[in-house]
DNA sequence: TTGTAAGCGTTATCAT
DNA sequence: ATGATAACGCTTACAA
């Protein structure tokens, strides 16, 4: 069947484009109440559908802003694996769509560059999360669109940026370990890169150690990948070889996971002989056995806060020059479950 | 900046946009080696990216399928908090990324139509997961795109599919716990509507009992939504008010993590007083403690093979007319780990 | 208040 | 082999 068209609609009502365009992009007052009144009727008769293609074509717009997120190295997947992302996501895709627009998912391939995408397609926006080569921010500033950085430590005034206050959250999860009376805590954490969200976290720690006056012990920190994998090794060989360490605080949930199976696996228990946190809350936190106690960061809230102010700089009125590009924290707060116990001594 | 077009290359190459367009599409066959050279030379210089708005509305495509999950109830997000979903996804657009076309996140709301959707943004393709009323299906229809179904025993031979023998899956389960030793076997799950996976799961069930010569019980069977917190109460309930039961299926994984944390605080064990089957094998499945025996299905694999159905149907030669609707069906395994014990008497 | 017409960047038809 | 040129569907000056 043969689409509709603004024209179908014009000849239908007996006005012209023109008019139809008008009255569905609201500019409206320009055009009398009887024409707008047959107007819509003919688009519901004709049950009329916009081109986004040909709008697009006019007005420059997509109405597409893409959500950028990290790959798995090995297969080149998006890494929705990590329940983190995905409960970030649903949380974008919901307000951009209540804004009436869409969301692309983009994975970034290596060769190519994100620019040709965002050119090609018109992007409105886009959302990036997660941490990447410096060249892809410039690309970024070349097209002139709106984007908002997810936990980025960039400095850089060009984007918008909303995140969490990782130094505080490390210094949090430290300092519960302390309260407990833990005095020999590990760190088990993925790659500490500069201006990375889990170097922050690790300043936390050290913080909190030291404002305990507890000395900082370079080989309790444990670094490699934020994966379940690595908190398993890590935990089998905690359990087995570091009998002083007594409290691991995981970067990462899923690293938290791990550690506990690994500390079983050793043939200990958690929190009976060795007490463990976590960092993110993602809904499984709740759901493993034992409950983990861990940082919760708001992470649909998050997503949501990201996805507003895009949407508000793409849609605003205000002209966005220089001005204010806010960079917008969430609050953190610790949330105690069954991972860690109360050290007498 | 003023972005590039066509015409700029063509000017600076020295020839016609009409040539550009040729040699960019493959159909260089009527352009001399000469040109075909001077137009990739120009087309370097001027970095010259293709506005696809522009080509899809020329050509009537868009170079987009779109991924349509179903949303959370109360909110109205995307299920991505189901590892499940999310997976799945992940698989999906790695390959639509692989041809080239881009994937958007749709979320059906309720009062919109997605035929809306579909031809306003001129989609290429759809891939549905989940169950919707027929009125999706039938506006499916009518967009003549192609498009393949996830899990669907929708009776209609226009739409391929692909997804596995889920009654097989249930016989399987069943009978695994059945060869355990177990004899009273109760069902946790989600609504079981007509055609749906899990009634299919759930007769499988019953073969399995069955063939077996065990009664089907109906108050063994625990139907509510498909959630960590049904299974959660439920385990409860059965650890505490059911002693008979020494065994249940959950037709999810996440069903069968609410149980087991609900028959730990019922003060039982798992699988010591009470062994737990699983159906899915998300990623979580293996990490749990203790480990979950369930039903394995391939989930990435299953979106690659969605999307490739999909995007074969997309690019392919083939007329695609009428032909042949493949159903593909992706093989079940059975992974034992340790929620189920094997029952001496 | 309404209509005309010139783009927007491609593709495709048809001459040349 | 190559180039005009007319679509494609919509927006938006500019006229009327």
């Amino acid at each position: 069947m043969k689409k509709t068209t603004i024209k179908d609609v014009a000849s239908h009502a007996g006005v012209s484009a023109a008019a139809v365009s008008y009255v569905l992009n609201g500019k409206a007052h320009k055009v009398s109440e009887d024409t707008i009144q047959k107007i819509h009727d003919s688009v519901k008769a004709l049950n009329y559908i916009p081109n986004i293609s040909a709008r697009g074509l006019a007005k420059n717009t997509s109405e597409l802003v893409s959500i950028i997120i990290p790959q798995t190295e090995s297969r080149k997947q998006l890494m929705l694996e990590n329940p983190f992302y995905a409960e970030i996501i649903s949380a974008i895709e919901a307000v951009v769509r209540d804004y009436g627009y869409h969301a692309i998912l983009a994975g970034v391939d290596e060769g190519v560059s994100y620019l040709d995408i965002s050119v090609s397609r018109n992007l409105d926006g886009a959302i990036i999360m997660g941490v990447y080569p410096e060249r892809l921010y410039e690309e970024c500033k070349k097209v002139n669109i709106p984007i908002v950085l997810i936990d980025s430590y960039i400095h850089d005034e060009t984007f918008a940026n909303v995140g969490i206050d990782d130094e505080h959250g490390g210094y949090l999860a430290t300092s519960h370990l302390i309260a407990k009376g833990h005095r020999n805590i590990a760190l088990v954490t993925g790659t500490i890169r500069r201006d990375g969200v889990v170097e922050k976290r690790f300043l936390g720690y050290k913080r909190a150690l030291q404002e305990n006056g507890l000395f900082y012990h370079p080989d309790y920190v444990f670094e490699d990948s934020v994966s379940y994998e690595h908190g398993r090794v890590t935990g089998r060989l905690i359990a087995e070889r570091h009998p002083d360490i007594t409290a691991v605080f995981a970067t990462a949930d899923m690293v938290a996971f791990g550690l506990i199976r690994g500390i079983h696996e050793a043939g200990k228990r958690v929190p009976d002989d060795l007490s463990v946190i976590g960092f993110d809350d993602i809904s499984m936190a709740h759901m493993f056995l034992p409950p983990l106690t861990t940082v919760k960061q708001q992470i649909s809230y998050k997503g949501e806060t990201a996805a507003r102010l895009l949407m508000e700089q793409i849609v605003g009125e205000r002209p966005r020059r220089g001005a204010e590009v806010p960079r917008i924290l969430i609050p953190l707060e610790l949330v105690e479950r069954d991972t860690v116990r109360l050290l007498n001594g």
